[in-house]
DNA sequence: CAACCGTGGGA
DNA sequence: TTCCCAAGGTT
């Protein structure tokens, strides 16, 4: 089964894998930012936002030679911002430490802000076409399914199992191992989902010890989610006769680190502390948007207010038209209605 | 090691 | 409505 894993999986691919994504067979930087992109996040949500940033920086000198604001402009609505900080950090390493060519060993590339060993064998295998592994959560799917791995695969036991039936399963050659690469990330996507897999279609069904002993439900273990807590937030949205609103930079730790949004605090009566905006607690309370967040939820309190005069302490006056930073989705979405 | 870090969509 | 997840990495 060892033996023949790769040849069967590539047979399989051949016919029913995914060919035709827009980053495929582009090269080391295409594969770098849809790596990046696909963090986390779904095919489908991913292609728009990588045309228009691939549109933006074709490469890896006009990545690095943005700036940030512009960059986590084109990630707005992605989530997980620190992805799109770290890659332009990584693409100033590569101009500034490698010479702007994107290195193409295994210790260089996870030395680059953002890529670990998963994503830097993802970029020496798809883009290089070296051969590189990848661990994933297909592969962490794949694999605890047909070998039968119950229990927390996060575990450094478990870690180190799954690394090593990766590495034994990847072909020598760097092409085939290419193939291998995009090949098991499309088993996992496209067969062995989450819920209700297609194992009727699956290569490896009469090997697989989750199908053949009635298990494919119960693997891989669910991770267990914690509760997640509430919060109350105050999102103040003040214009002013010139239709612009104040906006700040959030600070780079933290949730929407780097994006811009309108003053928030856990009460009005904070925000008059700390902006100091005459008539403020006359404010009109528009709507309350509930929005979750991977580990906590939040209801936003949006407010409105008009308001002439100089910006407080770290926000500024902005149009929103032409303006070169992100907005967080659920602020964009707050912003623009009536 | 466990918490942190977004969002939209499907069940 | 609510829960859960989707090509992880950093701290």
């Amino acid at each position: 089964m060892i033996e023949r894993f790769a040849g069967r999986l590539r047979d399989w691919h051949l016919r029913h894998g995914r060919h035709d994504l827009p980053w495929q067979r582009q090269g080391p930087y295409p594969t770098w930012i849809s790596e990046i992109m696909l963090q986390q996040t779904q095919v489908r949500v991913v292609i728009p936002y990588y045309h228009a940033f691939m549109e933006r920086f074709p490469d890896v000198e006009q990545l690095a030679n943005a700036s940030e604001d512009e960059v986590l402009k084109h990630w707005a609505g992605l989530g997980y911002y620190a992805r799109a900080r770290n890659l332009h950090h990584g693409a100033r390493q590569v101009r500034d430490l490698f010479g702007g060519e994107i290195p193409n060993s295994l210790d260089e590339l996870m030395t680059l802000k953002g890529i670990g060993r998963s994503t830097a064998g993802a970029i020496l295998s798809l883009g290089f076409r070296q051969r590189g592994v990848i661990q994933d959560g297909n592969v962490r799917r794949v694999f605890s399914r047909i070998f039968g791995i119950a229990g927390d695969l996060t575990t450094s036991v478990k870690q180190r199992k799954l690394w090593d039936i990766a590495d034994e399963l990847t072909p020598a050659d760097g092409e085939e191992a290419a193939v291998h690469t995009q090949a098991m990330m499309d088993l996992g996507a496209l067969v062995c989902t989450r819920q209700r897999p297609k194992c009727h279609s699956c290569p490896f069904r009469s090997d697989c010890y989750a199908y053949t002993s009635d298990h494919v439900a119960d693997l891989p273990q669910p991770k267990r989610i914690r509760q997640r807590k509430t919060e109350d937030w105050v999102v103040l949205e003040v214009r002013n006769s010139a239709n612009q609103i104040l906006l700040g930079r959030r600070p780079t730790q933290g949730i929407w680190g780097g994006l811009y949004t309108p003053p928030i605090d856990t009460s009005l009566r904070d925000l008059e502390a700390t902006l100091s905006l005459p008539d403020l607690l006359d404010s009109e309370e528009v709507h309350i948007k509930e929005h979750a967040f991977s580990h906590f939820k939040v209801r936003l309190h949006h407010l409105r207010h008009r308001f002439d005069g100089l910006a407080p302490p770290e926000f500024e006056w902005i149009d929103l038209r032409g303006f070169q930073g992100g907005l967080p989705a659920p602020i964009a979405e707050l912003l623009s209605k009536e």
